[in-house]
This record gives structure tokens, sequence and C-alpha cells, in this order.
DNA sequence: TCTTTGTATGCAACTCGTTTCATAGACAAG
DNA sequence: CTTGTCTATGAAACGAGTTGCATACAAAGA
């Protein structure tokens, strides 16, 4: 049950409306937790009557009105016990390696475009993902002394960017072991 | 909704009870597709349903029956065609990643043990990793000439093992950043 | 003027997944 | 002879997550 804590970290970061969270979720903090525009409304709502953030009415000039959510002291308190709350690894689900099992039980070579676009998808993260690093972290318009926030993000992206390499060189692998078979 | 198409592959490979199959998600097949007993049992009764599998009562000595269950021909089919519907890359979720961007509005040492939990904890998996291939393919008792079944299920090892030596380097780069911080 | 796109919020229905509880046969240890 | 462990199956309730639908304001373009 994270989301909650994800929006917790999202709000502290920036305060913001629900359509603002939705689109952070689609980018930045949605790398590694999604959620849909659905699903952040109504945790939303459970996080208000829990007294975990407060909403404010902000009207918009050529645009409809929002509400701002920003985290309260009992909101950055839950976050601070479950930052403290051992949690257990996430198990990885990957419904490639599932079907990559299931290919002895049909023709392998059927699956090969299913890797290649996988393999394609994860080249585009990468891509997505170093063109941030350079322009938040390592670039020339990047803050010379990172704060603790910054040092800790890059970190957190540093883990996305090792992760797509990691599958680009496994899909490699799977593909001649697809090419071998067939 | 993938479930299914991973009891079937479990099935096509041995046929089995429900008590089974819950015990192959807890290795095996489970390193990229978990589930519980009472998911296993609630879609065994589906699939029967839908024709995909068929079920055998079975006696047994010195335990209790067992109904054992095995694909038929609709089942496989559904495979194959799932095999070839395209699915978009599984997005990953890290809560251990949302925890670190937290850390920047806590005391960002508190996270370090549980930093190093999941550090041991994938550590752990890797060893169990890498003895399961010594046994299985890499090792005197391997099969000499490895069947396509056999590659497919080395290639997903594979996966596996460089996920976690992945994770573990990553870890040992966010234990360095909350130190410096720190 | 009408359609499309973007911003902004929300309900309802459904599926997926987890947790808790319950039952029952067989064996082994104390 | 009671307790614990392993095998084996399942119901019920809840929580998490997805999909589809609905509404409304405003700007831009055809």
């Amino acid at each position: 049950m994270a989301l909650e804590h994800a929006i917790l970290v999202s709000l502290l970061e920036q305060p913001g409306s629900g359509y603002e969270l939705a689109r952070r979720f689609d980018r930045s903090i949605g790398y590694f937790w999604t959620a849909t525009h659905q699903q952040i409304y109504r945790v939303l709502r459970r996080m208000e009557n829990d007294g975990w953030i407060e909403v404010r009415a902000v009207q918009q000039q050529a645009r409809p009105d929002k509400k701002e959510h920003s985290v309260t002291p009992a909101g950055r308190a839950a976050l601070s016990a479950w930052l403290r709350d051992p949690v257990q690894p996430d198990s990885v689900r990957h419904e490639i390696a599932v079907k990559i099992r299931g290919a002895a039980f049909d023709d392998p070579s059927a699956l090969i475009t299913e890797v290649e676009r996988h393999h394609q998808a994860h080249a585009d993260r990468l891509t997505h993902y170093l063109a941030g690093e350079l322009r938040d972290f390592t670039g020339p318009e990047a803050p010379a002394a990172p704060d603790a926030g910054e040092e800790l993000q890059h970190v957190v992206l540093r883990g996305g960017i090792a992760y797509e390499r990691m599958m680009l060189a496994w899909l490699e692998d799977v593909l001649a072991t697809l090419r071998r078979i067939a």
C-alpha cells in the first residue's frame, strides 16, 4: 500500500492538484510507481479524511479551478513512520519471462517480434532517462553542489538507467537464444 | 491477466494439483510471477469452466487425495494465442525507490538499515539462483545437449541472475549516497 | 460555428490480489 | 494422546487497480 506514500513524497516535493499528480505519475515518480487519475483522486480523498493532506481551492485564469493539496504535519509523520517500517523487497513480475518459458510449447520464432518490441521500448526509456540525467544532474545546467533531495533523485534515476541497461542486455541474450532454437 | 497463462505453462511442463502449483509459485516460475494458493484454486476453477484444463482425481497413499490438472487442446490454443498477442512491457514498481526519494524529507540515515536488509535479500536470492544454474545447466549433472525447453528455462534464469546483480550494484550505490548525505 | 485538444474532477462497475479463516487426512515427536 | 507439521482444498471479505463513462471550462483551428 505505497500509493499514499508516493503521493506524500510527490506533494512534499511540490504541492499540486490531482490532475498535476496524475501527470507526475506519467513521468518522474511514475517511473517507479504508477497510478491512474481515478486512483489518485480516490486516495487523495481518503488522505484528506485521515488528515494527512489539506486542500486549498485555487482560481486560475484561462483554466478551470483546481484544488491544491499540501501535506500536513500528520502526513509528514505518517511518511516518516512508513520510511522506518521494514517492507519486504518487491517481487518482480515479468510477463515476458512467462512468455519465454511458454515458447517451449509453441513456435519459438513467433516470439522474436514480441521480444524485439520490448527491446525497443526499453531502449526508448533508457534514452529518455539519459536525457533527463543530462538535463538535471550531469549537464552544464545542473547544480554544482546538489542538495540531499537532488542527490536522492539522481540515485533513483541511476537505478532506472541500470535497470534498462540490464533489460536490454538480457533481451539480446533472449533473442540470440530464440534464434538458436528456431 | 497472466496468471492463467503462467499456470498453463507450468501445467504443460508438468501436470499437478493446486497445491503443487502453489509450491512451484514459491520457486521456479514464481521467481517471475507470484501467486497464493487461494488465487490459484480460484483461477483453476475458472480455467476448468473455460475448458482450458481437465481434472483427474488421484488417490494417494499416506496422503490426502488430490486433483491432478492437465492442459486440454483448447488450453494449449489459448496459450498460443496469448504468446502472439503483444503486451506492453511491465512497468516496474519499486517501493524502495519511493522510500529513497522520501528520505529527503526525513533522516536519511534511518533508511540505511532498510537498504542493507534489501541488499541482503537480493544477495540471498542471487546465491539461490546461481546454485540452481549450477545444478541444472552449467554443472557436471547438467544435460550436455539441452533441448528447447531447457534452453529457454536457462535464459529466463540468466535474466533473474542479471536482475539480482544489477540490484546489488545499485543498492551499494544507494548506500554510498545515503552515507554521503547523512 | 463546430470540432478538437488540454485542463480539471469524479462515479460506477469490474477484475485482480491478499488476508483470514476453516476443514481434513496422515504421520512424527514428545 | 496431544501437539505440531505437511499435504490438500476451499469460502469469505477486503483492498488495490483498471476501464469506461460523465461533466465542465477554455482556447485554437478548420
